[in-house]
DNA sequence: CTGTATCCGACGTGATACTG
DNA sequence: CAGTATCACGTCGGATACAG
């Protein structure tokens, strides 16, 4: 039997990406695959942190980014900004139920990307080594 | 006590979001949240499927970043490309162990995403509509 | 059928300067 | 300290045309 006979027995139901749903599934993935809401999300797990606090411990992040990150997970629902009228001022920003919530998934998908990074890593070397040489 | 007397009382040891392996991460979750990724690596779970099977099943994604984001994961090591020599031609892919296993916390990340969208996208529109009036 | 090549606009990201 | 405003740049993603 050639290769060109080998059939797809008739392909089981799908889960639908095209479904309203998944594509809404698209938007929460595409926040936490943004550049930096998974390292905010991580530094914010052991409680509220101040904006440079943050910028200091999450380091490479520009003022810039580091606002619009905290505005988006704050629009989100997941991380609640605390204001204090002071001089100088001071903003605590803080993990809420829902960020705590996605906390656990993210460090699981985290977890696993750690654990096999030799794995991915030796995947895109034996990769980009065959179509240099 | 004034808010400006409220103090985090000596911060406990971070995970340290700088150093190298979180970077190493970070590239990881980069590629499960572009795009299109996810899609793809959820419709490969029940079994292998063809180019343009993938570009119909999935919807909305062009030719271009389906080839793409399949270059992508076969680079990582997370799905297999195989070719049929037959006219016309035929290409598989399938997930490989590797993508398998990073399936599973995915759709761990899908599942909460599904579950919580009534609250991500409540406080999306309440913090939109706050801007707005 | 399964791609590659090209063009182009939109967006994400960073650097810098400025403000309350 | 905690932002905002502006500019500059690169990458992402889509449309279209072409090729094996």
């Amino acid at each position: 039997m050639r290769p060109e006979h080998i059939r797809v027995p008739a392909l089981p139901p799908l889960p639908d990406p095209n479904h309203g749903d998944c594509r809404a599934v698209g938007s929460v993935l595409a926040r936490v695959g943004d550049k930096w809401s998974v390292f905010v999300i991580m530094t914010l797990i052991d409680g509220p942190r101040r904006f440079n606090e943050l910028k200091r411990t999450i380091g490479g992040i520009s003022q810039r980014m580091l606002t619009l990150t905290l505005r988006g997970l704050e629009r989100d629902g997941l991380v609640t900004r605390t204001v204090f009228p002071t001089i100088p001022p001071r903003v605590d920003y803080e993990l809420t139920d829902l960020g705590r919530g996605l906390a656990a998934p993210v460090r699981s998908l985290g977890e696993w990307a750690f654990a096999h990074l030799p794995e991915i890593e030796g995947a895109r070397t034996k990769f980009d080594g065959r179509n240099d040489g």
